[in-house]
DNA sequence: CAGTGGTCTAGACCACTTC
DNA sequence: AAGTGGTCTAGACCACTGC
């Protein structure tokens, strides 16, 4: 006769709410890309939960990345400054094993309205305008890579040609040092295109020649879409690698 | 005037220890894939340690997906042969979203001297002997994906076209059933090919479509490499996924 | 109900970094 | 020497599974 009881609130560990609230702070900016948040004691303390329970957090948020433990020094949030860390999301390597040297050239950075699709990639309310970048990519003055680059234009507001052309280095660091803009990471689809007489002309090969093409959109934290990529690789000379596990 | 300490024998924690032991028990087919190990408690008193340090080693096992957690039940060993492992390392999905349930054609399976690539690969001895396969795979009536597999021959012993033929299903669980290898992990350097006409023929489509080009290297325990592939995915209908961390 | 994995705590001690 | 993360322990209790 008694009513069951509704699927109770699902169970939530505390260590799982603190990874939440860790989270928080690192969406607030209250700790910044490179620097080093509190000490597991002191976390413990402001939660008033024990170490261990802070530990079991950080070990997580450790293993997404979003956070870097240093033996002896503390522990820091990630960020794409970092040699280390500079080309993290760069799948594609030599042939030859020996080492990505990528030069950019930059040939567009323009402000238009968004397709639909890009729209909803980006998750952008109707109105909002956007920013598209072309750019090609050279390995020992070949050219490698040509993509667009879409983002949102209220969040890279004032962005031009000239100040991509200044920065050296990697898109992401520049993002994070220019825009508060930490990637945490990135979906790709990856297709076989044969080239048109555009990518041809860009790429240096004649049309037809298979080329890959990775679709990326990359996200910030609380999984917010920033960016997307729509890139055309020549692999003649390179590859693109994964990991299964 | 004192010699200089030699850099001490690298400190190893003891879950550690405790995880080599556990994936030499793996790797010594002690316990099988789909079967539960011993309980926390029992390893614990096997090795003589607190239940906190062999969580720990399990712990580890687990995320690099060796053993499977089932609270309440107990920790299993992974296998290829459940239903939602099945298709663990195929990253290709219809673009529409769809399910896909690709089927297998068997070309050819024979034995032959392997080239100098794929024995440095395999990390075979002189003299050894491989088997190539050949296989088409198709959804929806239309071929997909063409490849061509080398395992060595004297794990695969007595291997036949006629024993592939025989199995429904996804090929690591094959290989876990038929000849007690359980693959671990792979590694894949994928490209962009023109089809020739070959594979234009076996493919069903025009010479020069740009094509998928995914050569792989699956591993079983121990880091040992086991299987090779060489696989062209035809991807106007269906790309390939990928997860940047 | 017993047995499994999962959480949380408190405390001791180790390894690494910096001063 | 002090402060950080890393390891290890012992014990209590919770959540899930199956008998």
């Amino acid at each position: 006769m008694s009513i069951p009881a509704l699927p109770a609130a699902s169970f939530s560990p505390l260590y799982q709410q603190i990874k939440t609230m860790i989270l928080a702070s690192l969406q607030a900016a209250e700790w910044l890309p490179g620097t080093s948040i509190p000490s597991e004691i002191d976390l413990a303390a402001r939660y008033l939960v024990s170490q261990g329970t802070v530990r079991k957090a950080i070990d997580e948020l450790a293993a997404e990345n979003l956070l870097v433990r240093r033996q002896g020094k503390g522990t820091f949030v990630a960020t794409h400054q970092e040699d280390a860390w500079q080309y993290r999301f760069l799948r594609l390597e030599p042939d030859s094993g020996e080492k990505f040297q990528l030069f950019n050239r930059f040939l567009a950075c323009e402000q238009l309205k968004p397709s639909s699709q890009v729209a909803e990639l980006l998750k952008l309310k109707a109105g909002d305008a956007v920013i598209r970048i072309d750019r090609i990519q050279s390995f020992k003055g070949k050219p490698i890579v040509f993509e667009e680059i879409w983002l949102s234009a209220t969040r890279f507001k004032g962005l031009t040609l000239d100040k991509l052309n200044a920065w050296l280095g990697p898109m992401y660091a520049f993002y994070e040092s220019q825009y508060a803009t930490h990637m945490v990471r990135a979906e790709e689809q990856i297709k076989a295109v044969n080239a048109d007489q555009e990518l041809a002309g860009h790429l240096e090969l004649p049309v037809g020649q298979a080329l890959l093409l990775v679709d990326r959109v990359a996200f910030t934290y609380g999984n917010k879409p920033v960016e997307i990529r729509h890139a055309r690789y020549n692999t003649s000379q390179q590859h693109y690698v994964n990991q299964l596990n």
